[in-house]
DNA sequence: GCTTTTTCTGCAAACGTTTGCGGAAAAGTG
DNA sequence: CACTTTTCCGCAAACGTTTGCAGAAAAAGC
């Protein structure tokens, strides 16, 4: 079974398939009564354009390209879900990559959306990305670009995040005011600016209050669960107990959770402990994480949208748009 | 900055494009030595194939397009990422659309994927999909399919599936050698196959113990946490408790374990209950949920692979993989 | 009725590849 | 040396669109 083709059309019509062509994407030139005729034998004969053709002709596809560290990830899996969704209604369809927190893939990854001729990409950086560099390559070629959460610096794009800063320094303040006073900060590695904000708001927050900020509780490594797991071991190891732990994320914090656990320790009672994004998880477990809302689907939706205006308005200003993060006090502070 | 083409290359080098063309596909009427000369000079130029073109050209493109019920659910997403695991390693690039559980959407998800000239695809289907005939329009085309997880009856094409059937029956059977007796089943739609293999294998385990299978306790909803929660109120509401439940899903057993927390009944001791999936949600939850392991991840790396294998080999023959399932035993039994 | 304007349609080139076919040059054969 | 065979490369068409330009037909102006 083959496509019909506006060649096709044309033939069975005897016309050109220019008439067709215009015709069918609405031309002012062509008499609306044989514009009537070609939609009509069109739908009859079943036809649907090729965008494969059409992208060649003008060089620009109507798929737009995403790169996120990992797919499964709670956090992205649902911004992903906020991007197909506008995505859809917006006729354009998603092309995923993944580069696995890995720099080296992630640049590949950039290679394959400029070969693919996307229209835009939406992007979250690896904990490893440094540079921009990469992404350089997509503004030469004027490819839009928006990043959202993990953003670099110093690359001209539009960027959705939510104030990192501001919500540490809330949820620090929160925690002191519930009367902590030795709180450990778990936080992500220093290249990547989402981890840099939270760590300044933690800072700030203490400093304000006048508590001193501890060396051996402030820690740093990656933004898995085994990263907080590990954090939380060598505190218990090194019998340098806090009071509360702020982590940088919902993973570290459940993985600090879970060694807090093991160690027959009491949440909060022993330590208290702070999330960050309201990951699903930190819902469910026992106490439940107190944590920051990341309105990870809104954030995708939103990053899709301003890719697509983008797009198609041609506006070339780079636009960054701060989503409101929320407290949400559940048992375990 | 634009691309750098075939054409660029032969004008630089004088000679035809169509000789650029074989050596850089390394066909066997050029000499090793001219090979030798275009490759230096392509890569001097940063060339790099434009796959619309070779796509347009053969009619085929290097894409697999991926459909799903929810992209953030989180065995989808896992499965996702095993997809694009592999196809990352073979060359392929992954489109990916969700239905939303909505049929019709996953008809246009379909022609979609028809449109864009994918080179197969894969498919978990909506709870809603009764008929396969959208999928019929890809086998008319000999695009291959392969389904994972939800497959759909009489629709020829290759699935990989774990058996359903028989890890519920030892789920069921593991919950009656611990003594239960009055084992409730919160099952999902009667459409999807797996929910009926589930279903049954419950009903087999209890015949062969000779337990009765009593029909306030088998209730049939959706697939997600609301459903699990609302069974569980409805029976909590007419007080008919159970020993145990026995869910189709992790979602549905998590809405029961809630529900049964808010009635400040015990799990296990005055409710026990089991899972399905092993989300891994079910292992932070207190006490943390006896479930059945689904290897999410591989589930979609093994889609993946059949499905290439079937593109490149041009295999016809559907083929059916079944993936070990296995019960994983925690506090909530 | 003849020129000018307007309205509509077709021709042909282009996007960047792939590939069947033909043929020149080189190599082999007797 | 005259021939056949092999080796290597180019021509041109094709994939399905879009679009600038030219021009025929119809309408309008006088």
């Amino acid at each position: 079974m083959k496509h019909a083709t506006i060649i096709d059309i044309a033939k069975k019509l005897r016309i050109s398939p220019s008439t067709v062509s215009r015709a069918l994407s609405n031309h002012p030139d062509i008499k609306l009564e044989t514009k009537e005729r070609i939609r009509r034998t069109a739908k009859a004969m079943l036809y649907s354009p090729n965008p494969i053709a059409k992208s060649l002709k003008i060089s620009q596809t109507t798929t737009i390209g995403v790169i996120v560290p990992e797919i499964k990830h709670d956090f992205f899996s649902s911004a992903i879900s906020g991007m197909e969704e506008v995505a859809y209604r917006s006729g354009y369809t998603i092309i995923l990559c993944q580069s696995n927190e890995n720099f080296e893939r992630e640049r590949v990854n950039v290679e394959t959306m400029i070969h693919h001729r996307v229209a835009g990409v939406i992007v979250s950086i690896t904990q490893q990305t440094k540079r921009g560099t990469h992404f350089q390559d997509l503004l030469k070629r004027k490819i839009p670009l928006v990043f959202f959460d993990r953003v670099p610096g110093g690359v001209r794009a539009s960027k959705v995040v939510i104030n990192d800063y501001q919500s540490a320094f809330d949820a620090v303040s929160y925690l002191i005011g519930r009367g902590y006073r030795k709180i450990a900060h778990f936080g992500g590695p220093r290249e990547l600016d989402i981890c840099v904000q939270r760590w300044n708001g933690y800072i700030d927050a203490m400093k304000k209050q006048r508590l001193p900020v501890l060396k051996e509780f402030v820690r740093t490594g990656g933004l898995q669960e085994q990263n907080g797991y590990l954090s939380m071991d060598a505190l218990i190891r090194e019998h340098k107990i806090p009071d509360a732990v702020f982590a940088v994320n919902d993973p570290v914090a459940v993985g600090a959770f879970q060694r807090i656990g093991e160690a027959g320790l009491r949440i909060p009672g022993d330590i208290a402990i702070m999330g960050f994004s309201n990951n699903r998880i930190t819902g469910l477990v026992d106490p439940p994480l107190t944590t920051v809302d990341q309105p990870s689907f809104l954030m995708g939706s939103t990053a899709a949208e301003i890719l697509i205006e983008t797009i198609e308005k041609r506006v070339t200003a780079p636009k960054t748009v701060i989503l409101p993060a929320k407290l949400i006090v559940r048992g375990s502070t």
